[in-house]
RNA sequence: GCCGACCUGGCGCAAUUGGUAGCGCAUCGCACUUGUAAUGCGAGGGUUAGGGGUUCGAGUCCCCUGGUCGGCUCCA
């Protein structure tokens, strides 16, 4: 008689299948791209038993959760080699993350370069080894007693079920679970890690695809008030090519970081003299930055903008009204007394008064607005102003011109009727996008942040943000732009859409924002008069396009690799003569050119023709046009592009309204 | 702000255990006058971010200040 063992239905991948009972992903997956998978849901370990009627979907090494199931072993992996080589390091945690991983750790000594390398080794053992990661139910009391020598883990322990954050790769809401690492030869577990798994079956799969990057430091569950742990990054992925690929794609970001491009292309500099997070622009960088304010000026003029101007200090009372002073006083720079008069016994005779920095512009056009009565006839009233602001912003954040300290906002504040708010932003948010399109920019997705729910950080009615809320949301949906929620992301006085745009290397940088403020026009009592005589308040719409003008410029420059497109280029035009005789030639062309408005210089120095070209190729000058005698006798030219592409025996006039077209039209070339 | 690393002519980099600062590009001068990414020769330029200390001697070691970079925290 043949021995029958129980049989079940599983669905696997959306297909039922016969599995006799108890058992486990190995079972149901050969493939060993397949390194977990799904059960009803949930991630499991590929040794995780099912049961009948589950639905079960094989995670693949290469799909997201399987990338992160790889990253998170190897995190394990490097903890591991750092408590082999330092047995006193404590551990902190170790998450999966983009394109990575991290593991944090309390040690005596900071990491060093050299002890990644050591680490680097030391993991490869531990991949080779074969160590298979299994997982272990336990129990609070169990789990502090086996990890009594770890105390950030007890204290993840502690916080299981509540609000973890940071910590929920260790520790979910279900069962407390332990990873051992058990030695293939020897059936010994060789480590262990508090972990909600899953994992890879087996340390070999991590394979060769992975790299320590750097070492930082990190405070202890993301709170400053917490001690400061040791952070080792790393990359991770399922081949050797593919990171490769990955670190060409770093290697191609930092060809492009406008602070590089800015020392290169001589377009801006921090002098050390002036203080950090302070900018100044070149000729160069000043005339792109003209070229971009310009263009934004002429489009809001067009678009029913008032332009205004406002002084960047004021007395302490403006930003005590508007509330900047009481919310963000760390932020601003801190207050020029003025007028004060002390006596010989340090005794203040006259009482002086506090001038600060203006941090933003906003209340300066809400006083505009206040300088005489409104009507509804007034509204929508649009001020714009390219306003310098400066704020403190801690010494550790400053970045390029990305995160700087003297910032010119292109900023505009609405003030508008609740019956006009909907077409409003309506046309703010189209806008917008198309501004940001003519600078290049066409891959836009939108987030929505708003209030979270019960957090008196938030002022104003429900009402009128629940109203507030439910128009950008209807506003973002019909422009049929991608949104994603940001819930909890509002300024406190009121939601906000931001643009992010995704740039030509796939980075999405979070670009203009337009918000509603319900709370300034209260704080400045702001009213208009309605057709009935009656007094309303307008609502207030902030926005800003660039953010700052240094930020825009910093994204456009790693947008663009410093590749600028002619109507931006510093330098839109080089002639290059063949040799001297032909210099005079070139000037006549340039003349012509320069008349018409172009940027055009003639190279008449003593470098070989060759050199030349190379010189400007590297300054990325869109156009170069070349002359010799065959072109002078033809009365033509030769164009060469950035590229090294070149087109010979253009006719003049040809060649210069093929210049003028690209500017005018605001191509790439 | 916190942790760590770093700061050498305009830019990019060198300088064995602490032993009197070199190179390339750029700049300037001279020669060359060239058909698509570096012509040759020569010259000038740095009290090694600033200050203090240790030492017979400091770019190298220590301290302070400023700045930069990588993270963390923050970002009206």
């Amino acid at each position: 008689m043949r021995f029958r063992v129980s049989s079940i239905n599983v669905s696997v991948d959306g297909s039922s299948v016969e599995v006799e009972s108890g058992a486990d992903g190995f079972k149901l997956f050969t493939e060993r791209s397949i390194v977990a998978m799904r059960v009803n849901g949930e991630l499991r370990d590929l040794a995780h038993k099912v049961s009948a009627g589950d639905l079960i979907e094989g995670v693949a090494i290469s799909s997201p959760d399987g990338l992160n199931i790889l990253r998170h072993s190897a995190a394990h992996v490097l903890a591991q080699a750092v408590q082999n080589i330092n047995p006193e390091a404590k551990l902190g945690i170790g998450p999966p993350i983009k394109d990575g991983f991290y593991y944090d750790f309390d040690v005596e000594n900071s990491f060093t370069p050299e002890d990644l390398k050591a680490l680097e080794k030391a993991m490869e053992r531990i991949i080779r080894s074969g160590q298979r990661f299994i997982r272990r139910v336990t129990t609070d009391g169990e789990a502090r007693v086996e990890l009594s020598g770890e105390p950030y883990k007890l204290e993840l322990i502690g916080l299981k079920g509540s609000d973890l954050g940071e910590g929920s790769a260790e520790v979910g809401a279900g069962e407390l679970t332990i990873y051992d690492n058990v030695d293939p030869q020897s059936g010994e577990t060789v480590w262990k890690d508090l972990c909600r798994g899953p994992h890879l079956p087996n340390t070999r799969m991590i394979g060769n695809g992975f790299a320590l990057t750097r070492v930082a430091s990190a405070y202890w569950r993301g709170n400053e008030n917490n001690k400061q742990l040791q952070r080792i990054y790393g990359t991770a992925w399922p081949t050797k090519d593919e990171l490769r690929a990955h670190q060409e794609r770093l290697e191609e970001a930092a060809r492009r970081d406008h602070r590089r491009l800015g020392v290169d292309l001589d377009l801006f500099s921090f002098p050390e003299e002036i203080g950090s997070g302070l900018a100044v622009f070149h000729p160069k960088g000043g005339i792109m930055r003209r070229v971009m304010e310009d263009y934004s000026r002429k489009r809001h003029e067009e678009s029913g903008y008032d332009f205004v101007y406002s002084p960047h200090i004021s007395k302490s009372n403006l930003f005590e009204i508007s509330g900047h002073l009481q919310t963000y006083a760390d932020g601003m720079f801190p207050p020029i007394r003025m007028d004060e008069e002390v006596d010989e016994h340090g005794n203040v005779t006259k009482v002086g008064q506090d001038y600060y920095l203006k941090p933003m512009n906003c209340p300066f056009h809400i006083l505009i607005y206040r300088s005489q009565p409104r009507s509804y006839r007034d509204l929508p009233l649009r001020m714009f102003e390219f306003g310098t602001v400066y704020r403190n912003e801690k010494s550790g954040v400053l970045h390029g011109l990305t995160r700087v300290r003297g910032l010119t906002q292109d900023d505009a504040h609405l003030f508008v009727t609740q019956e006009n708010m909907e077409q409003e932003l309506t046309d703010v948010l189209g806008f917008v996008l198309g501004l940001l399109k003519d600078y290049g920019l066409n891959d836009f997705y939108l987030e929505l942040s708003t209030r979270e729910e019960g957090n008196p950080k938030f002022v104003g009615s429900d009402e009128i943000w629940n109203t507030a809320t439910a128009t950008l949301e209807k506003v973002a949906a019909d422009s049929g732009l991608e949104l994603v929620p940001d819930p909890g992301g509002a300024a406190f006085y009121g939601p906000k859409i931001s643009v992010q745009a995704r740039d030509a290397i796939g980075r999405t940088w979070q670009m203009s924002t337009i918000q509603l403020d319900f709370n300034l026009p209260e704080r400045f009592d702001l009213d208009y008069t309605t057709s009935d005589g009656s007094k309303q308040r307008p609502v207030m719409i902030h926005r800003a396009l660039f953010g700052s003008v240094e930020r825009f410029f910093g994204v456009l420059t790693e947008h663009y690799a410093g590749h600028f497109p002619p109507w931006l280029a510093p330098v839109q035009v080089v002639g290059v003569p063949i040799a001297d005789a032909f210099s005079e030639y070139l000037h006549h062309i340039a003349a012509q050119l320069r008349k018409a408005g172009v940027r055009v210089m003639v190279d008449d120095s003593d470098d070989r023709m060759q050199k030349k070209i190379r010189n400007h190729t590297m300054n990325k000058v869109p156009f170069m046009l070349i002359a010799g005698e065959d072109d002078q006798k033809a009365g033509a030219v030769s164009f060469r592009f950035r590229d090294g592409s070149q087109e010979n025996g253009i006719p003049v006039a040809d060649a210069i309204a093929r210049i003028l077209k690209a500017i005018e039209e605001k191509v790439q070339v």
